[in-house]
RNA sequence: GGCCCCAUCGUCUAGAGGCCUAGGACGCCACCCUUUCAAGGUGGAGAUCAGGGGUUCGAAUCCCCUUGGGGCUACCA
């Protein structure tokens, strides 16, 4: 008990606050992952909030895809919403903003008793028209601050007329400054944050700048870690805070993940869902490593890391300042390092579901059984840069029979009527050598005797039979592969390519 | 346009005044290993540390300017 005590005795508490707008991004997934592992580096409290304020956009969908995402990644949250008939955890419930609406409409009220916040009338259209206007005077866009100091008589005017009235923030005057944990010092003068903002809709929902600073209040954030787009908002968060009369958490700005041509990551010029990079057979340890690598450094030369390793190591100072650009290169890299590291049964588990896709496409003829799987691993274990590349390395064995392409049944060296004495030979040989001395060092000793007796380069031979039984020109080591395909289907396969390039001959 | 942030090999990065004629990794190229493909091993090309001024005995590291890039500028988050 006194260990759990010390271990969550920090006052760290960070929080990830997704909206469920689209699938998880990998931005998201980043700042949910700093996020995580500063909290478990520092033994504190790590929540997860739904910001899903902007009803239009917001779905469920989505939402259920951003937390099976996290939780696929293995970002576990201390405190967060109740979901499928789980109930919510810790002690600052609902985790869902639109279910905490009396504590924005409270704290809206305050702000409005205490004149830091004012109703404004004014329609969409004004405000565009307006925004237009300061456009074409090349004036930076700002609110105009017309209702601000509305007189009793004007506000009853513009209530007789049934206009909704959204809620607005004065931003005063003055400049804001803050210590931010990745970028140093940050200062904003107020008159660059466009004016009053609103903070409520006129239907009376309330705004993300106004939600977050309540929210971070009320759940007690001692660190706010996210995207720098998010760095020049943080003045009007601050402005928020000290209205209300909460302290102020420590804010670090994340730089952003690039597109190839440095623009912040998009849907439109990179692969951004989270759940693409999982279909294609990324897997989560090597997605947790490449994220926390893409801009923080251990600060030393090791570079593959568990999650655990990596909150162990985790720090706020190595983090880049400067953007990263998303190099999928280098993630495959490490997805393959970490499937060499997946023990037997595990990467099993994980390569039956894209079999079974394979099966679904009509690429294979059937799922194979975990015990044919299983069979397959080290084969295939070393040349995964995905597990989605499993079909192409293992297909041959769930057909019938592999399409055989006559153009690349010739090995380089040989022409059509050696390959075709390769194929009988090798077939021949191994008919005679019989199906008990059908195992590796029994076939590699009688295929490179026949070649030697037959004056062939063995490589040839070997790559003959490859093509002759797979399809393909590459493939797992020979040998395995003709013990998985098995005595029969490899006779059958030798006499049908047989058929095939004679077939072939016959005709030209 | 305004405000803010950033700037080391193509990419991710090490580097917090002398250890840097700048290290590692991905990618690329060669060679080795080898029945193909991978993996692994060895080696190589690749950054005058954006440019220019300072400060200092000494700067990739500190300061200033310029340039370049990015973000923000909604009754989106």
């Amino acid at each position: 008990m006194s260990a759990t005590i010390t271990a969550m005795s920090s006052d760290v508490r960070v929080r990830m606050a997704p909206s469920p707008t689209g699938p998880l991004h990998i931005g998201t997934a980043r700042t949910a992952l700093f996020n995580y592992l500063f909290a478990r580096h520092a033994g504190g409290t790590f929540i997860l909030r739904l910001e899903d304020t902007d009803v239009a956009r917001s779905t469920l969908p989505y939402e259920k895809d951003i937390l099976d995402g996290l939780h696929w990644l293995g970002i576990t949250w201390d405190e967060g919403p109740a979901v499928a008939g789980e109930e919510a955890r810790g002690p600052h419930a609902p985790y869902r903003q639109m279910e905490r609406l009396p504590l924005y409409a409270a704290a809206a009220d305050r702000l409005r008793a205490a004149d830091r916040a004012y109703a404004c009338y004014c329609t969409l259209e004004e405000l565009e028209q307006e925004r237009h206007r300061q456009e074409a005077a090349h004036l930076p866009p700002r609110y105009n601050g017309r209702c601000s100091h509305l007189t009793p008589a004007e506000r009853a005017a513009f209530e007789a007329e049934g206009r909704p009235a959204a809620l607005r923030f004065r931003v005063g005057e003055g400049v804001v400054g803050f210590d931010d944990m990745i970028k140093g010092r940050v200062e904003i003068d107020v008159v660059n944050l466009g004016g009053d903002f609103v903070i409520v809709r006129g239907d009376g929902t309330p705004l993300y700048h106004f939600t977050v600073v309540v929210d971070d209040a009320a759940m007690e954030i001692s660190h706010v870690i996210r995207g720098e787009d998010h760095l020049s908002n943080t003045p009007k968060h601050i402005l928020l805070f000290r209205a209300l009369g909460y302290p102020e958490p420590r804010f670090g700005h994340l730089p952003l993940i690039l597109n190839a041509d440095r623009t912040k990551m998009s849907k439109r010029k990179s692969q951004t869902a989270v759940g693409d990079y999982i279909a294609q057979g990324f897997i989560r340890e090597a997605l947790v490593n490449y994220l926390a690598l893409l801009g923080w450094s251990t600060g030393t030369e090791e570079e593959i890391l568990s999650l655990e390793e990596l909150a162990g190591r985790f720090d706020i100072e190595h983090i880049q300042k400067g953007g990263a650009i998303f190099d999928r290169e280098r993630l495959e890299w490490l997805n393959g390092q970490w499937i060499r590291r997946l023990g037997s049964d595990e990467l099993v588990e994980r390569l039956r579901p894209f079999l079974a896709a394979e099966a679904d496409t009509g690429h294979i003829d059937r799922v194979p059984t975990d015990d044919e799987i299983a069979a397959v691993v080290p084969l295939v274990q070393e040349r995964l840069p995905t597990l989605g590349a499993i079909g192409d390395l293992v297909d041959f064995l769930f057909i019938d029979q592999p399409a055989l392409d006559p153009a690349i049944l010739v090995p380089k060296r040989w022409d059509a009527e050696t390959t075709l004495a390769g194929l009988a030979t090798a077939r021949g040989t191994i008919e005679a050598n019989g199906e008990l001395a059908f195992d590796h060092d029994g076939l590699e000793v009688a295929l490179r005797g026949l070649a030697e007796a037959r004056g062939w380069k063995a490589g040839d031979l070997f790559m003959a039979i490859r093509v002759a039984v797979t399809g393909r020109t590459a493939t797992p080591p020979l040998f395995e592969t003709l013990v998985a395909l098995g005595y029969r289907r490899t006779l059958e396969r030798l006499a049908q390519a047989h058929r095939v390039l004679s077939a072939v001959g016959a005709g030209t």
